[in-house]
DNA sequence: GTATGTGCAAACCTTTTGCCTGTCG
DNA sequence: CGACAGGCAAAAGGTTTGCACATAC
């Protein structure tokens, strides 16, 4: 365990959006100058196997990335402004499990992306990102 | 409407898997080898756009196509294989647009992807790919 | 004949890798 | 010292694009 891996485990672990390999080089090389991009992709990728970070494809061509958390979570985007809503409902893993079984397979792992448009008079804790909204239960 | 997109457009409505551009430019280069793969990557983006091809992602580095159908599929992916399953769930549909509503959004577009391997004593209907086992109601 | 499509190869962009140096224990 | 981690820059792999030529209508 080196420096830079450190610098950047740190860098994961404060992050709770999904940052790409230039947004986390960028946010590691504020804290450490003598860090390169060769590096943060061999570390995610290391963290990767390990299961300790998930990469994600919200499209855009680049990989993102999120901390593994135990119990797994689900992502809504908001089309029109690209905000990222994590969520986790069990009766949709279930559904899910229920369904490949069903297939004839044992789920190994899955993921479910959302679409969608704000509703005009809904809810929607929009303003600042509270920087900790976290997860919500549905 | 040129000669060349007619063979792609007719590759692709063949087509009841999800090939990438390699292999729509190898089946379209059967039909007519005048076609280079830059013409596949520009007719592609041309009907992704007008919403008559899906672009997917099932990790790989490579985008896969497949036609817009009415009506919402999803799939599962064999990981030891690469065997995609097309499914269709009425309760999956609903359940994600329930939980969109719950978060204070309308559902527009989304996307589930099941990974997982065989059970051993399963059905699964294995051995040559029958060309058109098509989409399962789960 | 003009607008649009195509082929080719070069350019691009993200990610990976070779190689040699630096760091940890 | 010995093994592993990192920097740099080049390479790889998929996708896009500039330009001159061909095709469609």
């Amino acid at each position: 365990m080196t420096g830079q891996r450190r610098v950047i485990a740190h860098v994961l672990s404060e992050a709770d959006d999904h940052p790409d390999v230039e947004e986390l080089y960028r946010r590691a090389s504020a804290l450490d100058n003598r860090i390169s991009v060769a590096t943060v992709y061999r570390t995610v990728r290391l963290l990767e196997e390990r299961g300790i970070l998930e990469r994600r494809d919200f499209g855009g061509g680049r990989a993102r990335y999120e901390a593994s958390e135990n119990g797994c979570h689900y992502h809504l985007i908001d089309i029109d402004s690209g905000r990222v809503i994590e969520f986790e409902n069990e009766e949709l893993v279930s559904l899910l499990s229920q369904i490949a079984k069903k297939l004839g397979f044992d789920l190994v792992s899955h993921r479910a992306e959302l679409f969608g448009r704000a509703e005009k008079g809904a809810t929607a804790d929009e303003g600042k990102n509270t920087s900790s909204e976290g997860k919500k239960s549905v």
